[in-house]
DNA sequence: TTGTATGCGTTATCAT
DNA sequence: ATGATAACGCATACAA
């Protein structure tokens, strides 16, 4: 039925016995074709299998179809999940996805957005949290961008993330609603943004139950399982014992469980513990972890959804969208014990 | 420095005062340009910020410097590591990798195939087992391609994996030495070549250790923790109770442990469990699983270097590569007590 | 409604 | 050693 070679629009119109012209519209603007000639065109498109050569047409237009996803860790839990949403969302808009895996290598990002340059991508999905480094060297001209997950440092890149603050929230109030006080927030850096958000629901819930500054404990920490471990020596250490431990991220949390797990304790008998994130661990682990999720699709389609406005425009509009994340539930929170 | 719009060859040979046949050259045959000529074109370059546009060029050429990447699910814990390994070794051969994400869908591949056609891909590396249904009837020519982590059924598309039959024979032998005699092998469907596959190196280890085939415990199993879960319940019902199980994959391990611990015994004392893969979640578990890995960046690493061999031919190589794997001892592995 | 002809940015052939 | 030019496949302005 094929020929070795692909099928050009020239293939299609000679076996149509028209002209590429009348090919070309009767793809692209079918009612500007007399509905017999459309007829042949179709037919001699389904005996060539015929398809329209990307590189050629975006060539010609200075546009294409696709989208560049910027990501440095396709192996994140966070990233597949995310990239359905966009997939979904570009598809639907007859999009497609390129993914740049830059392995956190400025150079590789680079490499990528040379795509932007050859108009390979029509836009740029950025999951670095910064447009590669020398960029702006390589060109004044940054393309319509969106960052997910987090938002882009020291840039107007619009960004579709998670309203942190308000998933705190939600969280801390959990604590408090299950009778807990003295509620130890176990951070990630004093500096992240994450941190700094996360950090605010916190305190908004205790000031709102007027819980007095003093009677908070608060772990820099860095987010790893590690130093959610160290976190657990520090208090232990500085005999300020919380009976319940909000972390910042799911990581910290199960290096807390762990911490507390390897002195002896029970769990959540002796102390109840919340992560962050909602990964795939976070069930697995014992207890499984009471945590926020990250509502990754739904981020996913409206970062695409923004993007491709945006593309429409040519005028990128600078708004953020913060989804609202929901609490999810598990078995390590319960009442705290009058034991201590 | 930069203008709005990208460079292209003829702003460079505008500043370089040479046609842009000589750019072209000096940039893919510089020994055929004179040197002084070579750094005119050199600075004009550097002043201009001049990319190649990919797509002129692959239309042109004929064929493209990108590698499309066919997975039907990213967030596979073996995907990201193999994708590692597909990407080092064809940025060390000048190629880039797109990524196409199937999400299982037929539909969706034939999308991206289509890259191929466009000659936006020179070659494929499919991670999904199969060529997406449809594509025969699209053209009959399928660029040079080779398939990683598991075969692709009834094709002669060369494909890298592990010695799947070696890496068992390495556990059984592990297992024997540490005691065992009644070992159950834990499966994942009578008819998958896997299973197969590393049924054999079970045999063959029990052979070579003289242990007959009526003392060998065979549950089919579906590979799933589920399945893990419900095989040692058969095992109790049937009350034939094995000293160590030997799963075919990490996750029915997981359900192994699961199911024997939810019965109340404490692992590994009262039984060894081993499992295959090691995915990340293996070192996580309690007791830690005692398995054998996927050696995943040298697949892709591998397999990127065969594909790219067959380019340079034109003429794929039907050649598979079988990797010995490692063993990884951790801790759900010890002698068998002398308790039953 | 349809066809002719031009150009998108490259590379490669053929002159010079 | 270098330059002029054709061609890759397509979309579209313009002509018919």
């Amino acid at each position: 039925m094929s020929n070795s070679q692909p099928a050009t629009i020239e293939d299609v119109a000679r076996i149509a016995e028209v002209s590429i012209a009348t090919v070309s519209r009767a793809i692209h603007n079918p009612e500007k074709v007399a509905t017999t000639t459309r007829q042949k065109v179709n037919k001699a498109i389904a005996i060539t299998g015929y398809t329209t050569n990307a590189m050629a047409r975006s060539l010609r237009m200075g546009r294409s179809n696709m989208i560049l996803v910027l990501a440095p860790d396709i192996g994140d839990p966070n990233f597949s999940n995310i990239l359905i949403g966009l997939e979904n969302e570009a598809r639907a808009h007859g999009y497609g996805i390129l993914i740049g895996h830059t392995q956190g290598d400025p150079e590789r990002g680079l490499e990528y957005l040379k795509f932007l340059n050859s108009n390979q991508a029509a836009g740029l999905i950025l999951f670095t949290g910064h447009i590669p480094f020398g960029y702006q060297a390589m060109t004044t001209r940054l393309p319509p961008a969106v960052a997910v997950f987090e938002p882009v440092f020291g840039s107007t890149i619009p960004y579709v993330g998670i309203d942190d603050t308000a998933g705190a929230r939600k969280m801390i109030e959990h604590l408090l609603a299950s009778g807990h006080r003295r509620i130890a927030f176990i951070g990630d850096g004093r500096g992240k943004l994450g941190h700094i958000r996360r950090r605010a629901g916190y305190d908004a819930g205790m000031d709102a139950f007027g819980i007095p500054a003093r009677d908070r404990i608060i772990v820099e920490g860095d987010g790893t399982i590690e130093g959610g471990r160290l976190a657990v020596e520090q208090l232990f250490v500085r005999d300020t014992l919380p009976t319940a431990f909000m972390c910042i991220n799911d990581a910290a949390a199960i290096g807390v469980v762990l911490g507390l797990t390897a002195r002896g304790y029970e769990l959540p008998r002796d102390f109840s513990v919340t992560g962050f994130d909602d990964v795939p661990q976070a069930s697995f682990i014992n207890p499984s972890l009471t945590t926020i999720r990250q509502p990754r699709t739904a981020i996913g389609n409206k970062a695409m959804a923004l993007l491709l406005e945006s593309l429409g425009d040519g005028m990128p509009r600078p708004d953020d969208i913060l989804i609202i994340p929901d609490l999810i539930v598990r078995g390590s929170v319960t009442a705290p014990t009058a034991k201590r």
